[in-house]
DNA sequence: GCAAAAGTGTTAATCTTACACCCATGC
DNA sequence: GCATGGGTGTAAGATTAACACTTTTGC
């Protein structure tokens, strides 16, 4: 039978490997006047002088995967009860100049107008995503791969309304809804297909101070509203 | 205006964070006997000795990260245009009892009657998907992950031919996504959306050897077959 | 009364599902 | 000739897409 291994020996015998970095990178997506927003800061590395990057930071040794983002959100908005996906980990070689650094991206959907957003760095600033041409690093590429996959979830899952305040009309989630997917819908299908997922509550409130008819306010049902720790970490935890 | 940080300067200011692994863990699916297989091999580690875990190894500090699953592959099968995704990372500080290693997950479709599939290692092997309860580290959550992904995949994006001969038929086809989703499925509608696809090539010949009445045999549409690097880092690449 | 957006229903087209019989082959 | 699976079409139901007029409010 073969000798096994204590995890300690192999430990050991792998030290040479223990020489990559690790990072997240938060694609923080907000919505406002009719735009979807992405939270960039601007690089302090000389060689993407100029250039805006996503909200990152190196996962410590001590933390779980999936806590750094949430610590980077926190840290630069101090907002706690986010909603976060993780898309993608992205491991170029020479994707970062100061060293090896292997980055896994989050989207994250936060409502701007939260009386807890504060974001205190005067190099933080909201964007609007169809205006973006150029990042440092990778981080186009990383911000076109969270883009394409909210795109993906929004019809299926109930996740938009982190972007909206507590209430709402039907107009403003289509609009939102045209913002993130890049389209115009039809008004009446668009109604039809959100009422029938029973995602709302007519909340029997009317808009106030518009130029004109005033529309019903809905909000989320309760218990659909998915933010805070991952749903697919809460499981790992579990099973171990 | 900020003093602009070199790289180089960054690089040391951060060389504490340089003490994660990183791994990747392959999830090879392959299909025998109308059932979906994984390949396995027998822990090592005294931790979690009975158990079998999924392929995977340390990402090298020259190595691309989607190099590495390309390398275990080829390392374990010695297949080299296999098809793989990346599924999800893993980072858990505790996930592995060695250190701090986080790994990032792929799926691959392997055809396991290749003539150029060898597997030489006696721990390493095929096992039913319906059979596993248990494997070592956090490789089971890893593995569901996995095959929900594949089963998300399987009816958009043509990908599940990797997993069978150049020649098959349509009962053979639907038996292997049978097998996939775990589910039963009716033969004339499943082969109207498959047609309708146009997906396949009719190769107007039949089945030989079969003792009942022989079916029709089809082969991938040439163009269709994704294997090779990863789509996504290709324009990676291009971009930088 | 006019501008602006809210609210609402029907029809046609498409897609999905359920379902049963005859056919070709090996034995 | 019989057992086995191959091959095929239709009708009902569900979903989606296109489309226009009346209502309510602020000014």
């Amino acid at each position: 039978m073969l000798k096994l291994k204590t995890a300690a020996v192999e430990k050991i015998s792998h030290q040479d490997y223990f020489n990559i970095a690790v990072s997240v990178d938060c694609v923080i997506f907000s919505y406002q006047n009719k735009s979807l927003k992405v939270l960039l800061i601007k690089s302090d590395l000389e060689d993407f002088q100029g250039l805006y990057s996503l909200l990152g930071d190196l996962v410590g040794p001590e933390e779980d995967l999936e806590d750094a983002p949430y610590r980077v959100l926190y840290e630069r908005t101090g907002l706690q009860d986010v909603y976060l996906e993780q898309v993608h980990t992205f491991g170029n070689i020479n994707r970062h100049p100061s060293g090896r650094v292997i980055t896994t991206a989050y989207f994250s959907l936060v409502n701007c107008k939260s009386s807890k957003l504060q974001i205190s760095d005067n190099d933080v600033s909201w964007h609007n995503i169809a205006d973006i041409r150029r990042l440092a690093f990778d981080h186009k590429i990383i911000l076109d791969t969270c883009l394409q996959q909210l795109q993906e979830r929004v019809m299926e899952h109930p996740i938009v309304f982190n972007l909206l305040p507590e209430k709402f009309s039907l107009r403003e989630l289509q609009d939102l809804y045209e913002a993130i997917l890049g389209l115009g819908l039809d008004r009446r299908n668009f109604r039809k297909r959100i009422i029938a997922k029973d995602w709302l509550v007519d909340l029997n409130e009317m808009e106030e101070d518009v130029p004109h008819r005033p529309g019903k306010l809905y909000k989320l049902r309760s218990g659909l509203r998915k933010s805070g720790r991952l749903s697919i970490q809460v499981e790992q935890k579990l099973a171990v």
